[in-house]
DNA sequence: CTGAAAGCGCTTACAG
DNA sequence: CTGAAAGCGCTTACAG
């Protein structure tokens, strides 16, 4: 099905037909011409190739996300949130890492053959300090390691984290392990070096190994069986995850072991995901506002399109959801 | 960055650059020449441009994976086993469909203007009771509606199922409350009509009201507050969810209320998340293998564009994992 | 083994 | 207001 057959099917070529499924008819094509053709398309179930489409204009209205394996729901909500303001102007397609691994500067090269109109990374690796020039706008989020670049859109961990050391000194602790994830992203290295200065400004200080798992359940797990002596023979009285997910694989742990949580230890960590409420005990986590991260990134890349000014974008707040388990 | 201007530097014609990039030329070209044009293509950074290629060609190396929106985490372990699965050779793009909604056909017509080698859908809805001609192969899966079909890979619920309705029996159990989703796919209207059948002949019986939430945590605490008086009025020792997200609200909202489990109501449901082994209390669930659903469509797809002879689809088992909700 | 040329389906100046 | 034509960047018969 081509433009060619719906102009034959409405007895005229294929320029009118062109202009009429892309709304640029008017003044050029009579209003008769414009429903004749509109009964073709409707008729005959045509749909513009995007290829051709695209290869002619230049690009396409596609929106790509790069975005790490999704296995931690938190990514969920991003998407939510981008889908919600892309709306249906532009078709977004996500792109998943590998597990384990985050978007490199070399997938954002693979994707310029599809002539995007614009793309979207979440949570990017280092390869993104600078950002190649590319032929479409492209808005990074979750990437505090491009700081220099305006269009990158992060979260303000500072007053949460504020408030967990204050809330950890608070509780009485001294020493605090933490769990790291094992994808060595920016906004994972930015949330444990914020976390041991804040402590430390209270006077608790945090264990220095560095413990890392993958991002799941299992991992963190795994990883707590290890080092959960190791933790405790140190000193530590709680243990800060950096991920939601990996508090899980703590919380498991611990009552496979017979470690009561807070009263042996206490546990928080960074998501707020809705399951955390339901955990036990329910995580006391520092809400990332997922949702909220991927309009923003989204409004953003939309104003690029339409040429509109761009404001310096501003950091998203997040705030600590206190509950048992701290 | 064209072939020609590759051509240009490698002082040949792009016929020959066509032909090495996309490694067809042996006994065409020569490998000196060959030579000289793969160093051409490094250092220009040439990439093949999609849109050209598609056209060209009649279709590109994407493969275009229909899901429904993933708030349910499941969706992340079938898609990381499509990934796995597809390897390079194809290049996957998700389309997520709103919040809520089911992939349709009307969107399949849609992807095809991107002239994908292949397409996935996951859990579609009813409008795909018949697959449309489609000019590249298509895999269903999660799609126990379109049984005609050989190209739709399912779960096969009945002997979970049956676990589940006998450990039910065995626990003392007489009726039983559902907690649905609220999307109307095919495969949550399965899992209800075999457990209330399995439950039935165990001389159980399923309260026949309809409550449905969306598949998140919070949906399903909203719907169990409004139910669960009702609920156990009506006679209700156990509740089955659709999901596990489901089970999660409703454990959540038991809590809430003083109703424990599973001393007071029982809680089991679908798809055993990583996450339902730390709940509190643990919690029952028909273990879903995500992953390998995921992987065994991706071969199937695989197998049609090599053109390979096409097994019938054996449908993936389900087992019962017991823990302490029931 | 090498290269000029047609054609994929569209968009967009351009001429009528 | 309508239509013929060039061109987007590639692939692939085809001729040399």
């Amino acid at each position: 099905m081509t433009a060619a057959m719906v102009a034959a099917h409405a007895e005229t070529n294929v320029s009118s037909v062109s202009l009429v499924v892309n709304g640029k008819h008017r003044g050029r094509v009579s209003e008769q011409l414009a429903a004749r053709i509109r009964d073709a398309v409707d008729e005959l179930g045509y749909v513009v190739d995007h290829s051709a489409s695209a290869l002619a204009r230049g690009h396409g209205d596609l929106v790509i996300l790069l975005a790490p394996d999704l296995s931690n729901p938190f990514f969920a909500e991003v998407i939510a949130g981008v889908q919600d303001t892309l709306g249906d102007r532009y078709q977004l397609m996500l792109s998943v890492t590998e597990r384990g691994e985050q978007p490199c500067v070399d997938s954002l090269r693979r994707f310029n053959g599809l002539r995007p109109a614009g793309v979207l990374v979440d949570a990017p690796d280092e390869t993104f300090a600078a950002v190649p020039a590319a032929e479409h706008p492209v808005v990074l989020f979750d990437a505090p390691d491009s700081a220099a670049d305006l269009n990158a859109l992060n979260y303000d961990y500072a007053p949460a984290i504020r408030s967990l050391a204050a809330l950890l000194a608070e509780r009485g602790h001294r020493t605090v392990a933490y769990l790291d994830g094992s994808t060595r992203s920016a906004t994972f290295a930015l949330r444990r070096a914020m976390l041991a200065e804040a402590v430390t400004s209270h006077g608790l200080h945090l264990l220095d190994d560095d413990v890392r798992a993958d991002v799941t359940v299992s991992g963190a797990s795994a990883a707590t069986r290890a080092n959960l002596a190791r933790w405790r023979e140190g000193g530590a009285t709680a243990v800060i995850a950096a991920a939601d997910t990996l508090a899980y694989g703590v919380l498991a742990e611990a009552h496979r072991a017979g470690v009561r949580i807070p009263e042996d230890l206490a546990v928080a960590s960074f998501d707020d995901l809705p399951s955390s409420a339901v955990t036990a005990p329910a995580l006391t986590s520092i809400a990332l506002p997922g949702a909220a991260l991927g309009r923003a990134a989204a409004e953003r890349l939309v104003a690029m399109l339409d040429e509109r000014p761009l404001p310096t974008p501003t950091p998203l707040e997040t705030v600590l959801v206190r509950r048992a388990s701290l």
